[in-house]
RNA sequence: GCUUUGGUAGCUCAGUUGGAUAGAGUGUCUGGCUACGAACCAGAAGGUCGGGGGUUCGAAUCCUCCCCAGAGCGCCA
């Protein structure tokens, strides 16, 4: 588990910088009325507050914070909670931020602030820009994130799409949060697979030359390897003709996997997606890498040689007792040893996966994340325990897998088939619906829950569609700032910076700052339990906060953004817009989708 | 059999890491455009949070035992 501090600064100690995030702060306050009490006497010493918390209410109409300090407190007190909570109260009004504070329920304190603390949102929206809810949490700790990792022997699927979309967003959204991040790629290039990808592309570098040939069982028959079979034909001419396997193999294995990374890169930039590094399996080959990464182990007394128990339950047919070298896993936490040598003395492959666990620690990273897709949820423990005796528990490694894409057309589920060409790539999702719509949807559903990817409706515009929610949200603000120009109402950020927030003052108008209010809050949360999907739900929320107000502007016209013939109203109504539309941005950003300044 | 991920409104899903009367969308019902997009909004109805037990001021959330579904289970990566 990592220490996730915060630093604890005060209100009054933060006077250079408007207030970032709001209930970290008032949580600081309550802390610091809390020190006072036992101070004198009012709360015994050495109490713990480690577990209170100042949050939103579920009800708003309870405040404007809620804090159960005093039901925390209550009992290792000896005290009734709501007589903590009253004399919390008290101690709470004499700042001036705080308007009230009333005891409830089994002893929660309902806060409400002064206005004044919600309109400076908005301006610290607009001088942060995107940047605002940037946070701390990290603390420039070092942190890789490992996704997709597909073996380079064709294009990527849908299936891959979710892990690059999932494992993108959050990395940037680690970034967000203060952390350092490397976009990492596992290539798959030293296995048998890429034995099997070799040879397919040698059948068709021969019919590039004119022959007939067949694509035996265990071969790849994709047309993808078309081209590449013909580009080696332009590379090497007929030098390989008539060859056995020993004259061409490890050449035209090197040809392939490049011309498969090619493709593979190439589909993800579509997506929009940059790796950092692409990490060669094959490079930890013949290198000593393994074997320095297993000696590792060795010294920890963690490799032995013994046989493993057949599965209980569903024994293989053809079980054999075998002696193996085998990882000591389970004392790091799995369930049973893992073989890292097979009886044939070569690696399997578990062995060079440590090693490059085992680098990613030597380059110093402080935590570690892998994103597998869920048919790999059997490796978590094995992978997890790898690391964990590698870095001597000091570097936590968290696995995301990401379920199944479940694919729909016109509400009908479409199953993926290489034989019969309804194979899905990348590709084809991206060109049929956009980087933008691919990446939202993906990150529309918790990356451990199955996700239903209907092409017809991710391209619907409606309230039913987060994406085009969200997007019209945005557009909106655009439009706003266009009419304002054109009402001759200056309505840059620089302009609006200096509005009177002070007449934002409609409820409406406050429940959206609270909002926004909850971004840096929201960032922080998303952040240390790594779910990106939490921000795209954040902005679903917002944008329907935005909707709700602009329309309540048909009935009440002081609402509306534009106030006829007063700058200064519009002004302060256009900056809380500008405000929504910059966060709504700074979350898009994360997720990777572009911002649409109008829709079409 | 073991591991792992799910089970929340008719349907599709959130649920701020243990908080107050469990929330959205969709569907059903009702209402709203003489403003920049009604491509929107407001309201109503709809729940044994898979089931039982436990932990405590307090449980959808934590522990335990069952039920159902997906994924995986030594010499494939």
């Amino acid at each position: 588990m990592i220490d996730w501090h915060c630093p604890r600064d005060t209100w009054g100690a933060n006077k250079d910088t408007r207030p970032m995030n709001l209930f970290a702060e008032t949580r600081t306050l309550i802390l610091s009325a809390l020190d006072t009490m036992v101070a004198d006497g009012s709360l015994p010493e050495g109490l713990s507050f480690d577990a209170i918390t100042a949050e939103p209410p579920r009800d708003a109409a309870h405040g404007d914070m809620a804090t159960n300090a005093a039901m925390v407190l209550a009992k290792p007190a000896g005290q009734k909670p709501r007589d903590i909570a009253e004399t919390l109260a008290t101690r709470l009004t004499q700042d001036a931020r705080v308007i009230s504070a009333e005891v409830a329920g089994p002893g929660f304190l309902n806060l409400r602030l002064a206005p004044e603390v919600w309109q400076q949102i908005a301006s610290a929206v607009l001088s942060d820009g995107t940047d605002f809810g940037r946070a701390a949490l990290g603390q420039g700790k070092k942190v890789n994130v490992e996704y997709v990792s597909a073996n380079p022997t064709g294009p990527l699927h849908v299936g891959h799409t979710r892990g690059a979309v999932f494992g993108d967003a959050l990395a940037s959204l680690l970034d967000f949060a203060g952390f350092e991040v490397t976009r990492e790629y596992y290539i798959n290039d030293g296995g048998a697979q890429v034995d099997v990808l070799a040879r397919s592309v040698y059948l068709r570098y021969l019919e590039a030359h004119g022959q007939e040939v067949a694509f035996p069982e265990g071969t790849y028959p994709g047309d993808y390897l078309i081209a590449v079979g013909e580009a080696l034909k332009a590379k090497v001419g007929d030098a390989y003709l008539d060859k056995g396997e020993q004259y061409w193999l490890e050449d035209v294995r090197a040809f392939s996997t490049d011309a498969m990374m090619d493709l593979i890169r190439s589909d993800l930039s579509a997506l929009g997606v940059e790796m950092d590094v692409f990490y060669s399996e094959k490079s930890l080959y013949g290198t000593g890498r393994i074997e320095a990464a297993l000696q590792d182990l060795k010294d920890k007394g963690l490799i032995y040689e013994g046989v493993l128990e057949p599965p209980k339950g569903k024994k293989p047919e053809d079980w054999e007792p075998r002696e193996q070298t085998l990882f000591k896993s389970t004392e790091h936490g799995d369930d049973v040893d893992r073989p890292v040598m097979k009886s044939d003395g070569g690696w399997t492959y578990f062995a060079p996966d440590i090693a490059y666990h085992y680098d990613k620690v030597q380059r110093g990273f402080d935590m570690l994340i892998d994103v597998f897709g869920a048919d790999h949820g059997g490796y978590v423990k094995r992978m997890k325990a790898a690391v964990s005796a590698l870095s001597g528990g000091s570097v936590p490694l968290d696995i995301k897998l990401t379920q199944l894409v479940k694919l729909f057309k016109n509400g009908a589920p479409f199953k993926m088939s290489k034989r019969a060409g309804t194979f899905v790539t990348l590709r084809d999702v991206v060109d049929q619906v956009g980087p933008d719509v691919t990446r939202f949807v993906m990150l529309t559903r918790k990356n451990d829950a199955m996700l239903d990817f209907d092409f017809d409706k991710v391209l619907e515009q409606s309230r039913e569609n987060p994406v085009f929610y969200v997007q019209y949200a945005h557009a909106r603000v655009a439009s706003v700032v266009r009419k304002a120009g054109e009402a001759g109402i200056a309505a840059d950020d620089a302009t609006l910076r200096g509005a009177d927030l002070s007449k934002l003052d409609h409820d409406a108008e406050l429940a959206l700052l609270r909002k926004l209010a909850e971004w840096p809050r929201l960032v922080e949360t998303a952040a240390r339990s790594n779910e990106p999907h939490r921000v795209a739900f954040y902005l679903y929320e917002l944008a329907g906060e935005f909707h709700g107000l602009w329309n309540r502007g048909n009935d009440e016209t002081q609402l509306r953004f534009i106030q006829e013939g007063d700058a200064a109203t519009s002004q302060a109504k256009i900056a809380l817009a500008r405000a929504v539309a910059i966060v709504i941005a700074a979350g898009l950003g994360i997720l990777g989708v572009t911002p649409a300044q109008q829709m079409r």
